[in-house]
DNA sequence: TATGAATGAGGTTTCATTCAT
DNA sequence: TATGAATGAAACCTCATTCAT
């Protein structure tokens, strides 16, 4: 058969129904049911249910950073890595925003509850960010005075704002305006003043 | 007797409990114990174990909006009001961490199971940055160019994302480190170039 | 004042609620409010919630076996008699037909719950029926091989279902029907046959 | 395994449950406890406790008029029809008595909360009993200007008031004697009179 | 591997009853 | 007597997880 493996049903289907009930007004029957197999199925592949969040989550992020990191390569300027990490991010939310939405709704909501490996794994997207900030910094084209890994927090936490307000609204067009403005902002806002 | 009325014990409880277990993990009979009453009696205050959520929220949202409005009152230029934006933000976060986490996750969680009301309260807050961002451009100060709103929710995505951040660690003395960059990010990004 | 007794008040609420929400779905502090009472005030007056009942149960028991009573006194006849104890009971229940509700439904839920004392004023209203078929008999116009006591009980059941009926429909012009269908059938059923 | 199905098992510990306290004062636990299943397991094979008495209640109703229709079938004259009637009616308490408890006393508490379905079910076993009047009225055995269906609802008030007092009683041989004197009184009553 | 019927722990909520005023 | 806010026991029901097939 050349459809998805069972395990890869599961997550895509657990991707959906997360998004859009919540993870904990969602029933694990409903995402098997989904991914069009049994109950029980889904504990041959999953310790239990949160274990299917984490692995979305970690999934998604490793994706997102592996993306990010074929993008970025060959890229000169921290201003040009910078414009491109913001819209590979949100090209992302806009092709699967279903995605993006269980992602940033449950990044914060298991918060605590997050084992390392997930943190890890969203330390290191952050990473990416952080780098390119730093090394902008060292190029002279960023303030010097900044620090690396708060600015790509920052930076997160507002395309992550504007993603969930695009991913719950209908007007799917925003994406592109997002992209520019978020970009605007911070690359003014992190430019050397002179 | 002095002490706070029954409800606002209920409330203050609740957000101790929500932001140490996350509200789907907290049990409405541990609210009741920490705000010291029966469980019933919770009932009487609030239809169920949501609405204690909802009523946090609100409640929360107006107070900022409120404190916003009286720290911004008298302030001249739109410069010197988002400087004071972030800093009454975070000063909030610094007072109450558990309530800013609450705050943050459950407004994401409970996402689009949020009734109007509660949107609107969040609305409010957001309009109060977006209006500071449309003055500053009506005065020359910004740049005419980016969308109020979408500034406001990108400045709120930045600032809740710092604030969670803090919530969670233990290095307390983030808040004034946080104000400072955000401010400088910001204001820098929506400066008007020349 | 010249209102009815606190107490009077709280057995008239309680007809008017158990008939409407049933016994076991009526709330205490419906009853309460329907009698203009605090709710805490209903325990100054009965032991408890089923203690109302049991009340309205008696009373209506021994009131309906007084009116009987005072019709029947002076009639000569069995024949007589027992047509008026059918036209007394369906008088009651149409006047009355929340309480004849509460009557006949309660009758039986509670059924084995009854306390001896309500059994027996229930053995009562069904005595003054069996010595009327006693009577009839012993003056030779009923038949003599048949049970009183069954006699009385067959002749409730059917008035009572007939009650029930007609207490949930809305077409209130059953009950002179109601009464001349019964009394043919039972005045014919129990005549001696020569 | 050739026991009965869970569904069964389920339905059976309910009358027995049901009749012994009552249906309101009967625990969904106490009636898996009795069935031999998890409370849980209730619950897939019916949507909730009401659904359970409601089902009770349609499953007798229509057996019971099933073993009407194959005991009248043949018979001749109206005047044994409305006999075997009886019979069997007696007969299925005299062989369950709990069932007819639950029966009987439900069937008013629930009243007016009776679904449409349930009251049709009622409906039909009521129209058994009217034909046979009908009929009886149609052949001249029976006086022309009683209505059928009040009859037989008077005659099912009649007879359900006996099976309650022998159900709740402890003296089994009853069930002949209610039989042979509620054929005698409504045969009579209903006879054509010359 | 796959199934899905069965489990049973446990939470939310109701509401009869109490008691301080 | 009267109040009604407070209590807290208890029940219905859900649903993650298991396990016999």
């Amino acid at each position: 058969m050349e459809q998805p493996s069972k395990r890869r049903r599961i997550l895509d289907a657990a991707v959906e129904i997360f998004s859009r009930y919540g993870f904990y007004n969602s029933k694990v029957s409903q995402v098997a049911k989904a991914a069009g197999v049994a109950d029980g199925t889904i504990y041959l592949y999953f310790k239990n249910k949160e274990a299917i969040l984490i692995q979305v989550f970690e999934d998604t992020m490793e994706e997102l950073s592996s993306k990010q990191r074929m993008a970025l390569d060959g890229l000169e300027t921290a201003t040009d890595k910078l414009r491109t990490f913001v819209r590979v991010h949100f090209e992302m939310v806009g092709r699967n925003p279903e995605l993006a939405e269980v992602l940033t709704v449950e990044l914060r909501q298991s918060g605590k509850f997050m084992r390392d490996a997930d943190m890890r794994a969203f330390g290191r997207y952050l990473g990416i960010a952080a780098r390119i900030v730093a090394e902008g910094q060292a190029a002279g084209e960023f303030s010097p005075d900044l620090r690396p890994r708060r600015v790509a927090r920052m930076l997160f936490g507002a395309i992550d704002e504007l993603s969930l307000e695009w991913a719950m609204s209908a007007r799917r067009k925003l994406v592109e305006e997002a992209y520019s403005q978020t970009v605007r902002v911070f690359l003014n806002g992190l430019n050397r003043k002179e």
